[in-house]
DNA sequence: ATCCCTGCAAAGTCTTTGCACTCCC
DNA sequence: GGGAGTGCAAAGACTTTGCAGGGAT
């Protein structure tokens, strides 16, 4: 994704396109896999000529995910990584134990055996997340 | 699950029942939902006379987790939740977005469309978690 | 006597907040 | 000009660690 694509997605989302949220945005779109605030703060501050500042990095990641521009994943417990996911909708996630890597699950036919589970146990569902783990092509 | 069975509970998983971690284990299994150590440490400085100290009750949660005796959940970002399950297996959640009241589901039968899925995209699934969320029958 | 466990306090992490300054609409 | 955005440092929340005292075997 360009720079000018990230903007303009920023805009159609409602968040003021300003340098850091770009940087930020940009970084993680070169992400393969998800990141943490700390981490992108660190890359962000090796790798540019610009200063940042941690707060900024939390600020708008938590700012875009309000917005619904980037996900965020809770598998390392006690700090939350994010993820500029290429599906915008519904989906979820395979995680790699080895390296890593998390792949996006777009076909997502749950919704039947959501209802059906749910309406078992007297809940109506709102949503459901689902997260698999194992080893990926290159790991196994 | 009486006091005695909670020790015999810890024998068999080979931790020693000691006067704090049956104390952890026993407010555990007195709560109707997930419980943070936090929570946990609070009810039982104010219940008991005892004195246990929060460490303490860190430390004995996640060696209960690590030994299986206990579950961990994550959904509240930044803290993290436990819970005595009723069921020793392999089994999901549902959870009251309202009143954050959690029921087991223990008939998970999501092994093939799991394998399906990953191996659609490379992956050898080794385990899954999956958290539905919405309205229990009081609340609705 | 030895090893495991515990309480307390200190230290560590990750994250948020306060505040003055800066930068666009 | 004025509100939104930012950097820095301080504060906060949750968790872990160090260490000396206690208990159980």
């Amino acid at each position: 994704m360009s720079t000018v694509d990230l903007e303009e997605l920023l805009r159609t989302k409602g968040v003021r396109p300003t340098r850091q949220r770009l940087a930020v945005l940009d970084e993680l779109a070169g992400e393969r896999d998800d990141a943490t605030a700390q981490a992108l703060w660190q890359r962000l501050r090796e790798g540019g000529d610009q200063t940042i500042g941690l707060a900024t990095v939390y600020r708008t990641l938590s700012l875009l995910h309000e917005h619904g521009v980037v996900d965020a994943l809770s598998h390392h417990e006690g700090e939350r990584c994010y993820r500029l996911c290429a599906a915008s909708g519904h989906h979820h996630h395979l995680l790699c134990e080895r390296c890593h890597r998390v792949v996006e699950i777009d076909d997502c036919d749950l919704g039947g055996w959501v209802d059906a589970i749910a309406d078992k146990h007297g809940f109506v569902a709102n949503e459901h997340r689902v997260e698999i783990s194992g080893l990926c092509e290159a790991c196994r």
